[in-house]
RNA sequence: GAGCCUGUAGCUCAACGGCAGAGCGCUACACUGUGGCUGUAGAUGUUGAGGGUUCGAAACCCUUCAGGCUCCCCA
């Protein structure tokens, strides 16, 4: 054989069982933000390269985006997020959209980035955005929208939960320690590295950085201070909203959350699996209003998260909670006995088919015995055979493979035979 | 960008310097008008790729590709 063509490093190849996966990670986020009145839409999978050095950090621009020239010679990337797309065409718009807007979209993205356990450089993101609205009752819709998909795939309170904390209030404490503006990006970094290093050594690491003794002492303080929020009238009207919305067991305040400075304003939120086996967030979002400002917009406040499949599946797959997928393409096989009859069986099939019933046709004259084999290993339920002494007669052999029973079937009846006894068959 | 680990049959893995194997799956037959279960037989392959050491390499060394786990980063 000749040498195998490898696929493209850190990306995936969907086959039934992984597409069923995925359709099933896109139905249930889709369920959850229309039941929220969200509208579905979507923005090019290619931008020029403007659209993010305008705003994103040098790091993704530079290192981590799939970026090109096309034949003309211009720079053109896949897109690393959406959120600029976003941005722009509510800005194109802005006079004549409805406010709040709330969209959603389910979509692939890439990043340059070395593939491991929850990150693929090509992936799938649900993005649920709101915008034209300043206030935590959003923010507090838009947590419930990702605790109702949480919900709704089986992730209970004890298996997952959503932290939240909010920027402005860490900006006050920030004050209130007399740390440094200049500071703050570093020290935001360190809090959000916090979980994943020794104390020890994080104390150190954080004094190397020119934070003072009572500097660090305050810090701790703030972050292992989980009754902080009560400060915050924000946070305590977005936790008085999450109660109302039904969702207020999945969420709790944690100061360790930062998510970094890019474009969060206010509310940041980030839902992990409880045990923390996967280390990565679920779902991450926050308020972001100066994002339409900066894209040239009209200042326009608004809050969105973002979840990406790979972790979610990988979540879902460990924790046992996936359904079944079945990937039985039809109930119903019809076999060919041999070459003369095999335009009988099309015809059969067909008749089958308008009468709305999901039915595979053998498409050639082999053995009956590897036709068999075949609609077992198709998980089909019911085998029809259409040979010499069923012809003669106007009549169907219809098979239960479920229980192996067969009955002769008069050809006009099949369609009814078959659904009944799909009715009878549990699952 | 850095470190560590792993690539052997379609799949999961064994052999760890001396004839490349097992289980599952696959194919055929028992059963030429009927799947699953059973029995019998059969085929698995450039040991990821390329180079080197050696009488001899799947094994040891180098390079490269891919995957995994960390660091980094996380829009």
């Amino acid at each position: 054989m000749a040498s195998k063509i490898q696929t493209v490093k850190g990306t995936r190849e969907f086959y039934p069982e992984e597409m069923a996966l995925r359709n099933y990670i896109y139905g249930k986020a889709g369920a959850a933000a229309r039941s929220f009145g969200y509208q579905e839409w979507d923005g090019p999978f290619i931008e020029t390269i403007d659209l993010y050095a305008a705003k994103s950090g040098e790091e993704l621009v530079k290192k981590q985006s799939f970026t090109f020239a096309d034949r003309s010679g211009d720079l053109v990337t896949l897109r690393p997020e959406l959120t600029p797309s976003l941005a722009r065409m509510i800005a194109a718009k802005q006079g004549e959209l409805t406010f709040p807007v709330r969209w959603w979209s389910f979509g692939p993205f890439w990043r340059y980035e070395q593939p491991q356990k929850g990150r693929s450089r090509e992936f799938f993101q649900w993005n649920v955005d709101m915008l034209g609205v300043d206030s935590p009752e959003a923010d507090a819709e838009l947590i419930a929208i990702g605790v109702t998909f949480m919900r709704s795939v089986g992730l209970t309170p004890e298996l997952a939960s959503v932290y939240v904390n909010n920027r402005r209030l860490m900006d006050s404490e920030f004050d209130a320690l007399d740390i440094p503006q200049e500071k703050r990006l570093e020290v935001s970094n360190m809090v959000d590295r916090r979980s994943k290093m020794e104390p020890a050594k994080w104390d150190t690491y954080v004094l190397d950085a020119g934070i003072s003794q009572t500097q660090l002492g305050g810090l701790k303080a703030v972050l292992g201070n989980f009754d902080l929020w009560k400060k915050s009238d924000e946070l305590v009207r977005l936790f008085t909203a999450l109660e109302a919305l039904g969702v207020k067991e999945y969420v709790k305040f944690d100061p360790n959350i930062m998510r970094g400075l890019l474009y969060y304003t206010g509310t940041v939120f980030e839902a992990f699996e409880t045990s923390g086996s996967v280390r990565r967030a679920i779902l991450g979002g926050g308020r972001y209003d100066n994002l339409l400002a900066d894209v040239g917009g009209q200042p326009l406040p608004a809050v969105g998260f973002a979840m990406g499949d790979v972790v979610t599946g990988i979540i879902l797959q460990e924790k046992g909670l996936l359904p079944e997928f079945i990937p039985s393409p039809a109930p119903v096989l019809v076999t060919v006995f041999d070459e003369s009859l095999l335009r009988e069986s099309f015809a059969l099939a067909a008749e089958l088919r308008n009468a709305g019933l999901k039915v595979l046709c053998y498409p050639e004259p082999v053995k009956l015995q590897k036709q068999f084999k075949f609609a077992d290993k198709m998980k089909a339920r019911i085998v029809l055979t259409l040979g010499p002494d069923e012809a003669a007669k106007g009549q169907v052999s219809v098979k239960n493979l479920v229980n192996g029973e067969q009955v002769l079937v008069k050809r006009d009846e099949v369609a009814e035979w078959i659904r009944k006894i799909l009715a009878g068959v549990a699952s």
